[in-house]
DNA sequence: GAAGCGTGGCG
DNA sequence: TCGCCAAGCTT
């Protein structure tokens, strides 16, 4: 059965009746001063409240302005911001000062053309400039407003989905359309963060208790649904197994990152156009010095990743000289050696390279011709 | 469109 | 302890 769609004009009254009753004091409410909006608003992209707070104190003490922003020294900007994280936020900021000095006569823009064109001012940034400093019917669509947006309209797709942000921008402007736009924006995303959890929401004394549809449906917790991932990309991968007759060569890879420490085959992708055979050559003697000439394909395996799927091209490569592998000056401060298949089958790989361990090098005896 | 950019709080 | 993630923007 059909339940009626939210009421913006009636939500939003009922959002601004709590508001009155549960906004924190932040400092930048107490304030209309653009510059001193803009200046919040940058300092808490991707930062919590509660780490603003002072920093906001202090840059406002320190530049309370935009010409005392402008004329400052860098040293000076990334010392204010220090703890903030994000740095470049602060060389932004001070550049779009030096902007608004030399293009809006030191004032900042309302138009979105100038906002944007600001370095560091987005979609989200620019609106909710627009929209608490000035006042103008402009969204300010931050990841807490999109969370309560999408459970007031149970959205099925994602937040970021161009068919979610038409919703959010029609239902924000329905409640702005009788109401102030500074305190519409304000109380959306102050709900987002204090009722309208990610984890635990706290339905009981939401405003929108009564019309949230997710609420109503029971899919608060599957509200915003997560966005669709990008079809795994196909990828072209190739490895070879050198052996001495004997033993078979691994290489570990650097400490950090991906799958960091594990030992792994000489490999790697293919690049456009080429053949498995030829990006073997060519990673075996960029990797190691070694210019093969008679590799021998011992199979193909798929193997999937949480991005791409690879079609993983297996070489057995015989080396005559094991010790000259690799070439001196190469593989720099990356461990490597040679293995008996008993002494790999003891060292932590990747699972693709696992899987080449069982398919083609494991159930050999250590001493037994590869 | 994905990856990189910093930090502190939380389960 | 540690992975996840929070008032995004840029390249």
């Amino acid at each position: 059965m059909a339940l009626p769609a939210p009421d913006p004009a009636r939500g939003a009254r009922r959002l601004l009746d709590w508001f009155a009753a549960n906004a924190r004091e932040l400092p930048w409410r107490r304030t209309r001063d653009p510059y001193a909006i803009l200046v919040s608003e940058v300092m808490l992209q991707q930062t919590r409240v509660d780490t603003v707070v002072p920093a906001f104190l202090r840059w406002m003490d320190r530049f309370p302005d935009i010409p005392s922003l402008a004329k400052a020294g860098q040293e000076e900007v990334l010392k204010a911001w220090e703890g903030l994280g994000y740095y470049s936020r602060a060389l932004n900021l001070q550049r779009a000062a030096r902007l608004i000095l030399e293009h809006h006569g030191g004032q900042l823009p309302r138009e979105d053309e100038s906002l944007l064109a600001l370095p560091g001012v987005g979609r989200y940034t620019a609106g909710a400039v627009q929209s608490l400093a000035f006042d103008l019917p402009r969204e300010a669509i931050d990841g807490n407003v999109e969370r309560v947006l999408c459970r007031l309209l149970d959205l099925e797709t994602p937040a970021k989905d161009r068919r979610s942000q038409a919703r959010f921008r029609k239902h924000i402007r329905g409640m702005m359309a009788e109401n102030s736009p500074r305190s519409v924006s304000e109380a959306l995303m102050e709900l987002g963060a204090l009722v309208c959890l990610p984890r635990n929401p706290r339905c009981n004394g939401c405003p929108f208790e009564g019309d949230c549809l997710a609420r109503q449906r029971g899919t608060v917790l599957d509200r915003p649904v997560p966005g669709k991932r990008m079809p795994a990309r196909a990828i072209q991968a190739v490895f070879g197994i050198l052996t001495d007759g004997r033993r078979i060569f691994l290489q570990k890879r650097p400490p950090e990152g991906l799958m960091a420490n594990l030992w792994e085959f000489p490999g790697g992708k293919l690049e456009e156009g080429e053949s498995p055979r030829k990006a073997l050559r060519r990673e075996l003697f960029e990797e190691l010095g070694i210019r093969s000439r008679e590799e021998e394909k011992v199979g193909t395996l798929r193997h999937s990743y949480t991005r791409f799927i690879v079609t993983l091209h297996v070489f057995l490569v015989r080396v005559e000289d094991a010790s000259g592998v690799p070439a001196p000056g190469k593989m720099t401060g990356r461990p490597s050696g040679w293995f008996t298949p008993l002494e790999a089958r003891g060292l932590p790989m990747p699972a693709a390279n696992a899987k080449i361990m069982s398919r083609w090098v494991e159930g050999l005896e250590s001493d037994a011709e590869i």
